[in-house]
RNA sequence: UCCUCAGUAGCUCAGUUGGUUAGAGCAUCUGACUGUUAAUCAGAGGGUCGUAGGUUCGAGUCCUACCUGAGGAGCCA
């Protein structure tokens, strides 16, 4: 295995003259009458090494098998390079392949392929360019969620993905069971008798661990959950995967405001350590991707979030001179035609948006003293939409039974939820990020099939 | 799930009001070239025009259904 400083990224950092070892695949291989250029990329950074192979250094046969796509390893002096394109280049001594790849069936090409058919050969999309970036990108943001937590003393909890809660009714869900489905044994009004799953009730693929993060929060007063989160929804859209990552923090002793300027905060942490450390890629985003990348990131970087309340919103669009496909009153939804207009026209930054009616929003958010409203945030962005969802949560024990009755769910599936309003009970708040929409937003990538290394979208599970 | 658009070579696409033998660039193969970097130049091979029906003397082109993909909407992160 490669070990630390004979990555390629590292042999870039190396003193001319310097004898090394390179491994990786073949992006292209140029030939010209006795010198061939061969452009060697192990993804440890975007620019590729460039190895030179002057004629017979290395047997004719071995190089017929260095072509696009195979994987090999030279061995050579790193030399300043002569021509223009690149500050140094590997001077190749000896070449061993380790797999080849035929050309006439290798279907990544070093030009022209779409989205859509890379998106077919996922497998072999992480040796392109766009998704080596991508890949990079995530990484880096991913790590920066968790550096950005544990600099605030937040304990990183790892929240259960099968559950026999249907949580928020946050969504449809996938069922789990080891029922046999062509002999479901029944109940004796021939409905499922769940008591002879597995778990001895229905059970599901979990679509937010924020409510088993709040008993966390209620002990460890600052957490985070950071993993897979499932929905059964037919969404057939740009924005969703059925299944993705999400980040939930969850705080004690936290109202909407601590909550929403946390928000801001993290969202603008990651922007600079993306910044900070992946510039190579970033640029490639801006050059071939979306051009307004750079500049939104660092516009985002240095302008405080806006903050509305969703009257305030419904306000704006009334006055807004415009016909909207969705009419605008009080107690209605904002629809992407809203959001769009808010963030895109009105204040071309980030938006929060405070304070929803209830009837619109989930059981748990906390209600406030108008009686009317509860305690919901939602953070929108330019282009992408609602990046981040939260609020501050009901921790009144009276009012959250009487909200639960109240939208008619089952009291006795949440007792446990309940019981933290009876024991120790204190105002908290958090908020679910979606991962991928993040990362769209800051490699300007159009559809979230191509921020996620194996997209599971209605119809697709292939790889 | 609904609406709209698309499907032609390995990839990206052109193909006129329906009319002879299906077009280009890239990729691949062969050859040329001593510093290329989307290498260049010359030549060659490569097609069930998404699938199944239908209309017509004749369908890549028109009609119907289905499949696949994309965009928009809803649901949401």
């Amino acid at each position: 295995m490669l070990q630390p400083g004979e990555y390629i990224k590292d042999i870039f950092q190396m003193p001319v003259g310097t004898s090394v070892t390179a491994r990786g695949w073949v992006k292209t291989k140029r030939d010209s009458k006795g010198i061939s250029f061969i452009q060697l990329n192990d993804g440890s950074v975007f620019t590729d090494l460039q190895v030179v192979i002057d004629a017979d250094v290395v047997p004719e046969e071995t190089m017929q098998l260095v072509t696009t796509g195979s994987c090999i390893s030279v061995e050579g002096d790193l030399v300043e390079s002569p021509a223009k394109g690149q500050a140094v280049e590997l001077k190749g001594k000896s070449v061993e392949v380790h797999g080849s790849a035929d050309p006439a069936t290798y279907p990544l090409q070093k030009k022209g392929a779409s989205m859509e058919f890379l998106r077919e050969i996922a497998h072999l999309r992480p040796r392109s360019n766009t998704f080596g970036a991508v890949f990079r990108l995530r990484h880096a943001a991913s790590y920066a969620i968790h550096k950005f937590f544990q600099e605030r003393g937040f304990i990183w909890v790892h929240t259960p993905v099968i559950t026999a809660s249907d949580a928020e009714g946050a969504g449809a869900m996938f069922g789990v069971t080891t029922l046999d489905l062509m002999n479901l044994p029944r109940t004796e009004d021939r409905g499922i008798d769940w008591t002879k799953d597995f778990f001895g009730k229905q059970a599901y693929l979990t679509v937010s661990g924020q409510l088993e993060g709040e008993t966390f929060a209620e002990a460890l007063s600052n957490i985070y959950t950071f993993g897979p989160t499932f929905r059964a929804e037919n969404s057939n859209t740009p924005r969703h995967l059925a299944e993705f990552w999400m980040v939930e923090p969850e705080m004690a002793f936290c109202d909407l405001d601590d909550d929403r300027h946390l928000a801001e905060d993290f969202l603008k942490y990651i922007i600079a350590y993306v910044v900070d450390t992946r510039m190579d890629d970033l640029e490639f985003f801006n050059n071939r991707i979306d051009n307004t990348v750079l500049e939104t990131l660092e516009h985002v970087a240095n302008s405080d979030f806006e903050h509305i309340t969703y009257t305030e919103t419904i306000e704006i669009l009334e006055k807004a001179n415009r016909g909207w496909e969705f009419p605008v009153k009080w107690g209605v939804d904002l629809q992407s035609e809203h959001e769009r207009y808010i963030t895109e026209e009105v204040f071309k930054k980030p938006v929060v948006v405070t304070d929803y009616p209830k009837e619109i929003k989930a059981f748990y958010m906390r209600m406030n003293d108008d009686g009317k409203t509860v305690r919901a945030m939602d953070v929108l962005l330019p282009r992408i939409g609602e990046i981040i969802g939260g609020s501050q949560r009901e921790e009144r024990h009276d009012v959250l039974v009487e909200k639960i009755e109240s939208m008619g769910l089952p009291l006795e599936a949440y007792w446990w939820y309940l019981e933290l309003r009876k024991y120790g009970s204190v105002p908290h708040a958090g908020f679910g990020l979606g991962l991928e929409r993040m990362i769209m937003y800051l490699t300007g990538m159009k559809n979230i099939r191509d921020v996620i290394p194996f997209p599971r979208t209605p119809g697709n599970a292939e790889f």
